[in-house]
Order: C-alpha cells, then sequence, then structure tokens
RNA sequence: GGCCCGUUGGUCAAGCGGUCAAGACGGCGGCCUCUCACGCCGCAAACGGGAGUUCGAUUCUCCCACGGGUCACCA
C-alpha cells in the first residue's frame, strides 16, 4: 500500500515572485497528493545561475505558507530523498548518463560549437527546418571514441533517439498523444561543463524522489514523450502526467511577469485575501462538479479531481478575482474584519471614531482590502463642497431643501440624551415623520454635511454615530452655515 | 515552417448523440433602503466555418480558419 502513495512535486526555479500560474500549478500538485492521502514534495529547480534572485526562494516559501500549501518535504524540512535543491544534487546525474551510454541509449557527442553552427547554416541554406543536429557522433566507432576521450576533448552526451515509429503517452487532461520519433532531436543529456541539462535532470531527479504524478504546465507536453523514452531506457516505471493549460492574460499572452502581470504578492498588496486568490485559481481551469464554488482548502481537498481540469487556456479575470474576494470579506465574521481592515483604516484615519461600527458599513462595502483608505478620507478633517453637492433628484433634495433638512436636525441631535446608532436615527425618522417628509429627505443632507462625499460607508446617522457627538454638531453647524 | 494541443455567451465554464444548451462574474432592469453598497427578483447574451456518420449532432470523423505550445550545451 505504502508502495502505492501518491507522490507530487511543485518544483519552481526562483525567479523572485510567484506568478498564478506557478501557484496554481502549486495547487493542483498539492490538492492531487492530498487528495489521495499523499506526499507532497518541494523541489528548488535553482541550476540557472545566472537568473538567480537574491531572497526568491523565500517568496516561494512565503507564498506556499500563506496559501496553506504545506510540502511534507523539501529544502528545510528534510526527507528521505534529498536534498531537495536541485543545485546540490548536480554530482549525481554523470553515472546515469554513463549507464546510458553503455546500453547504447545515449552517447558522446565531441562536435564544436563551430561545426553546430555550421549545420545549422547549411540546413538554413537547404531550405530544410533549422534544429535537429544531424547525428554526427551517434555511430562513432568505439576506439575513436575512446581516443578523443583520452585527448580530453570536449564533449556532451546525447540522448539517442529511435529514428523510426512513434512514441505516445496518455495524459491526464490531454488523452493519448503521439509523436513521430523523427520529430526527435538526439537531446544534450550532460553538457560539457559535465553538468545535467533540465530535462535530463528532471526526469533523474522525478524517479529518484518517487514522484508518481507530474503535474505541470501544457508547454512540457511536446516534450513528454522524450522524457518517457528515458525512462523506457532505464526500465523505470513512468509517472502519471497531469497537463495543465496556461493561464493567459488575454487571448494572445500567457501571464507574466514581463507584462507587469499580476504575481501573488502583488494582488496581497493590493488587499486580496489569500483565500481568495487560491480561490479563484482553482477554478482558473478546473471546473468543481456541483454548484457551489467557493471553497477552502479543507473542502478542495475533498473534491479535487483532475478530470475537472480544462484543455483549454483560461484568461485571467480580474473582475471575477475581485467578486470572490468581496464574497471572502462578505463571510469574514466582525472580528475577523476588523482584524483585517484595521491595517487599511489606519492609513486613513487618525482620530478617535467607532470602529467598530465603522466596519459593520465597510465589510459590505468593501471588495478589496486596498479600497478602504479612499473611503475614509472625510474622518480626520471635512472635505470641503459646494451646496450643489446636496442636490439629488431621487432623495428631492436641494441646497433649498437641505438647509430646511439641517435646520430641523441640529435641535435634534444637540437635545438627544444617549448618543449611539439606535437612538441617533430613531429621533431623526421620528423628526421626519413629524415633519410628514421622507427619511432620505431629511437624512441625505445629513450623510454630505458631514462628509462632503455622496456616497459614504454609512448613511447620515451611522457616520454621526462614528465620529461622536462633538465632532458631529461641529461639523453640522458649519454645513449649515455655509448655506 | 514541421509536429502537438485547443475552439460553448464579453470572461470562467457545465455538457460527454435526443437538453427550452447549467451555473458564476460582468452588463441591464426592478425590489429593499438615511447615500453608496449588501441582499433578493428578473432580463439579454454562446456551441468558429464546411463536409460527412446517424432517424437525430454542441457532443463522433475529416477538411478549413483562428488561437496556443514546442522545435537550445535555458529552466
Amino acid at each position: 500500500m505504502a508502495s502505492n502513495t501518491v507522490r507530487t512535486r511543485f518544483a519552481p526555479s526562483p525567479t523572485g515572485y510567484m506568478h498564478v500560474g506557478n501557484l496554481r500549478t502549486a495547487l493542483y500538485a498539492y490538492l492531487k497528493a492530498k487528495s489521495q492521502g499523499g506526499t507532497f514534495i518541494l523541489r528548488i529547480e535553482d541550476t540557472d545561475q545566472g537568473r538567480l534572485v537574491e531572497g526568491a526562494v523565500d517568496v516561494i516559501y512565503d507564498t506556499l505558507r500563506q496559501t496553506g500549501l504545506l510540502w511534507d518535504e523539501g529544502p528545510d524540512v528534510g526527507g528521505p530523498v534529498g536534498p531537495y535543491v536541485q543545485s546540490e544534487r548536480m554530482g549525481m546525474f554523470r553515472q546515469y548518463a554513463e549507464q546510458l551510454v553503455e546500453q547504447g541509449k545515449a552517447y558522446y557527442c565531441f562536435c564544436t560549437a563551430e561545426r553546430l553552427e555550421q549545420l545549422h547554416a547549411d540546413q538554413k541554406a537547404a531550405g530544410e527546418a533549422v534544429g535537429h543536429y544531424d547525428g554526427h557522433c551517434r555511430d562513432l566507432p568505439a576506439e575513436e571514441v575512446r581516443r578523443l576521450l583520452d585527448a580530453g576533448t570536449p564533449y556532451v552526451i546525447r540522448q539517442k533517439m529511435p529514428r523510426e515509429g512513434v512514441t505516445g503517452f496518455d495524459d491526464a487532461v490531454y488523452g493519448h498523444i503521439e509523436v513521430n520519433n523523427a520529430e526527435l532531436e538526439d537531446q544534450i543529456l550532460i553538457k560539457t561543463d559535465g553538468m545535467p541539462t533540465y530535462n535530463f535532470a528532471n526526469v533523474v531527479d522525478d524517479h529518484l524522489m518517487g514522484i508518481t504524478h507530474v503535474i505541470r504546465g501544457s508547454e512540457y507536453l511536446s516534450s513528454t514523450p522524450k522524457y518517457n523514452l528515458l525512462y523506457d531506457s532505464f526500465g523505470w516505471e513512468k509517472p502519471v502526467y497531469i497537463h495543465c493549460p496556461p493561464v493567459m492574460k488575454d487571448a494572445q499572452n500567457k501571464l507574466s511577469k514581463r507584462n507587469g502581470d499580476a504575481s501573488y504578492q502583488d494582488l496581497m498588496a493590493k488587499g486580496y485575501l489569500s483565500a481568495a486568490v487560491l480561490n479563484y485559481i482553482l477554478l482558473l481551469g478546473w471546473s468543481p462538479k456541483g454548484e457551489e464554488e467557493i471553497f477552502s482548502l479543507e473542502e478542495m481537498v475533498k473534491i479535487f479531481d483532475e478530470s475537472g481540469i480544462s484543455k483549454s487556456p483560461a484568461i485571467f479575470d480580474p473582475l471575477k478575482l475581485r467578486a470572490l474576494n468581496a464574497a471572502y470579506i462578505r463571510r469574514l465574521s466582525p472580528e475577523e474584519f476588523r482584524k483585517m481592515a484595521d491595517p487599511w483604516i489606519d492609513q486613513a484615519v487618525h482620530v478617535e471614531i467607532d470602529r467598530d461600527l465603522l466596519c459593520a458599513n465597510l465589510q459590505p462595502r468593501c471588495e478589496v482590502l486596498g479600497e478602504i483608505p479612499e473611503q475614509l478620507d472625510f474622518f480626520d478633517a471635512p472635505l470641503p463642497f459646494g451646496p450643489e453637492m446636496y442636490a439629488n433628484k431621487k432623495q428631492k433634495t436641494t441646497p433649498d431643501t437641505a438647509r430646511q433638512a439641517l435646520s430641523a436636525l441640529l435641535p435634534v441631535l444637540e437635545n438627544l440624551p444617549d448618543w449611539n446608532k439606535d437612538a441617533i436615527f430613531e429621533a431623526c425618522k421620528a423628526k421626519a415623520e413629524e415633519m410628514e417628509v421622507k427619511n432620505g429627505w431629511l437624512l441625505y443632507p445629513l450623510g454630505i454635511a458631514l462628509s462632503g462625499k455622496q456616497r459614504t460607508p454609512g448613511g447620515g446617522t451611522d457616520l454621526a454615530a462614528m465620529m461622536g457627538r462633538e465632532e458631529t454638531l461641529t461639523r453640522l453647524r458649519a454645513a449649515l452655515a455655509a448655506l
């Protein structure tokens, strides 16, 4: 049973940020493992020294931790098949390549860069497709190979691809895929510097780490036959492949940092909720069986099934993300919301107000935490405004009616014994009934008088309750004087 | 260009030979209401094109168009 346990891995290269497509791959790999009671492994592919970015590994750790995609084995927590950082595994590949050479499945190639360039130039001149290595060293006599090796000639080790036939495999998402072996190049396994190429290291690492399900982007679809030929050459059991369609910015372009597209970090900085982002990403290219679409990570684990993964590219829709984020915010308990909103409120409000009441009004009014400050710009100091702001046809108010309304309201508020939301509203409502006017006619001007804005997080009486008696009366009198 | 993959409303998508072709976001309209929101109700909106197979195609086959991917001593 233990030998059948699902093992998946997320193998990012530390580029300094985590884009949405990457995170989705991590999510699916995590869900696949967890839904089967399996193991989720983190492997850092840092062999591209030229692209090393300071702190990039921490971005990966932080993102995964924040989203709850905790790994069972990885660089920091260790595990039975380490090391989990690829640069620390570099020494173990040559022997595997040499084993292949002995079996006749790979060969030493001594072709120089110049010859390869010339080859490509010739192919181009002949109008042929450029690219494929011509197999010049494929069948070099053993003694010739020996001689060159002894002479210290630089070389690479190339995989000997079959020249005929087809290689096929079954992808869990895309179904059966076949390619003609003639399309396959004798790809390099070990580079001149003795290091393995990504493709080779990947296969060996995945096997050594016992990966049973490889979950990755569809860009690897066409190179998968090469991987499988390698597995077959070694006599290793092939993993199940689950290729995912790309996440697009629009119909033509993939989401990418290059285009300045949103990364997980960017979204967090804007005030999106981690759980909402993860939930949105889940739905980007995967669909649940039922109608429900809001899921916690625990629920995702229960319902995830790779058969729900779509084959076609999905365009990242910021609007849908927003809506989902808003739904998450609304589901927060008042305490949770207060905790998350406080830092954002601090950015705009430096005076004492009733924050619990504010939050009660704010919670249904923000879709992203980042838009909180702009809604609260009138608390620290009154915003200047002209009398025309009072005009509203729906409320049937004008600067003139506003003066009447505010004049009527002032004594009511001045003489109110208890200063709280309900007391204020009831008193105002009673006044409206007494005057035989609509609540809106009387109270719409109040909100404007207190804030200087037509749209505020809460009605006039709510703002009054938040600001307190003194500030309310001060602003009300000032507004009246200005009319 | 060769090869591989894809194509249902604006977007995410369900569908897996017979449906009035789900649902969500967005849009529009209404209700509620001390603003704006939330919430609730309703409306508009789709099978890329052409041949087949079949009693019957969104579903199966082929061709075309469009889109994406891939063809490195990068990962």
